[in-house]
DNA sequence: AAGCCGGGGCG
DNA sequence: CGCCCAGGCTT
């Protein structure tokens, strides 16, 4: 550590850096106060999504579940109704787990403690940095993508940031230069010029307000850095979808089991389609048959839908069908269009709701 | 350590 | 269109 740490110049890095932030700060909804739950909720968004999509589903939840008591007492479905469209949905069962606890066991206050705050569900290394220091403004370490990218760069790290070991190096030397007296700034100012300036991609050098700490640039390595090993290719399945309606143009949506992808969403029923011998539409019309007791003739739909997850691919072919009667307790629920809008679907599932609408249109 | 878990932006 | 971004949990 000393070694990667020696050639930096820790208070002039420090001052360099938390002198541009607070002059260059984005103004962000999330940073108009500090309070502890504010700065939780916006973390928790802003994991794996970026700015710009989460300021409106911010804004929004903040409204309907402004305080810990507000989402301790929330009803799960309208919870994740206010995520829907996020993506990674534990994030959000996770998150109100955690806030009845700490409604429940710390009297509505979010501890000030690293450990004892680290330990709520959902919580991780790096919220537990980010919220600390940004809250409370404990000098924690809050190791991001961009926090990598950045330090990486500035000390000419070049293990693979892909690799969970490489991720305790950086919060280890973050620990030793960490502004003590301003850990708030320093880390936001961190993200922040990961966010801004040293991009991805063609980083903005010229405007770094560190350029004259950083190694990569001085070795002009700093589009090599970081080093990250690349993912696998994504899984491709095929399935078959049916929006089933009734006389009345009611509907009949499903809800996904508790654990798995997309825990807890509202779907259209589908299954993956496999069989060599028969057509989806059989396929489909089995499964609804088997699974359900919806006894059903599909009609197909135009155009195929193509959703791309982290690891693997749907191409779902879309039905529509008249339904009657279902099995009680298999499953299946019917709802009134009305109804619809208060259930939360994966994006997937909007797009099939949406080409739905279309068609029935023409 | 590796795989699971969504969605959107960019060149 | 293929490429990239990325924390926490489970196994």
């Amino acid at each position: 550590m000393k070694n990667i740490l020696s050639k930096l110049k820790k208070e002039e890095f420090q001052q360099d850096l938390i002198g541009w932030f607070q002059k260059e700060q984005r103004i962000l909804p999330w940073r108009e106060n500090s309070d502890p739950y504010r700065v939780w909720v916006s973390e928790v968004m802003l994991q794996q999504t970026r700015v710009d999509t989460v300021i409106p589903y911010f804004l929004n939840f903040m409204e309907k579940f402004p305080n810990p008591a507000a989402l301790a007492n929330a009803d799960e479905e309208q919870v994740m109704k206010a995520w829907e469209g996020l993506g990674y949905y534990s994030r959000v069962r996770n998150l109100q787990a955690a806030v009845r606890e700490v409604h429940e066991s710390y009297d509505g206050v979010v501890p000030a403690d690293p450990d004892k705050f680290g330990e709520l569900k959902g919580v991780g290394p790096y919220t537990k940095g980010a919220v600390m220091s940004i809250a409370y403004n404990i000098p924690e370490p809050a190791v991001d993508g961009n926090v990598m990218r950045v330090m990486s760069r500035i000390l000419l790290i070049e293990e693979d940031i892909a690799k969970p070991k490489t991720r305790k190096l950086f919060d280890t030397a973050i620990r030793e230069v960490i502004a003590k007296d301003n850990p708030s700034d320093f880390n936001q100012a961190l993200m922040e010029l990961g966010a801004l300036i040293c991009t991805p991609t063609s980083p903005s050098c010229l405007l770094c307000p560190v350029r004259e700490h950083c190694q990569a640039f001085e070795q002009g390595k700093q589009n090599v850095l970081p080093v990250k090993s690349k993912k696998k290719k994504q899984k491709s399945l095929l399935l078959g979808a049916a929006v089933l309606t009734d006389s009345e143009g009611n509907f009949w949506i499903h809800k996904r089991p508790s654990e798995g992808l997309l825990a807890n969403l509202w779907e259209f029923p589908n299954c993956e389609t496999v069989s060599e011998t028969m057509t989806q539409k059989a396929e489909l019309e089995l499964f609804l048959n088997k699974a359900y007791g919806a006894l059903t003739e599909l009609t197909p739909i135009e155009g195929i839908i193509q959703h791309v997850f982290s690891h693997l691919i749907w191409n779902i072919t879309l039905f529509t069908g008249k339904v009657e009667r279902a099995d009680a307790g298999a499953g299946l629920v019917k709802v009134t269009e009305e109804e619809m809008r208060a259930y939360a679907f994966p994006v997937s599932h909007q797009k099939i709701y949406q080409l739905f609408l279309d068609k029935e249109k023409n």
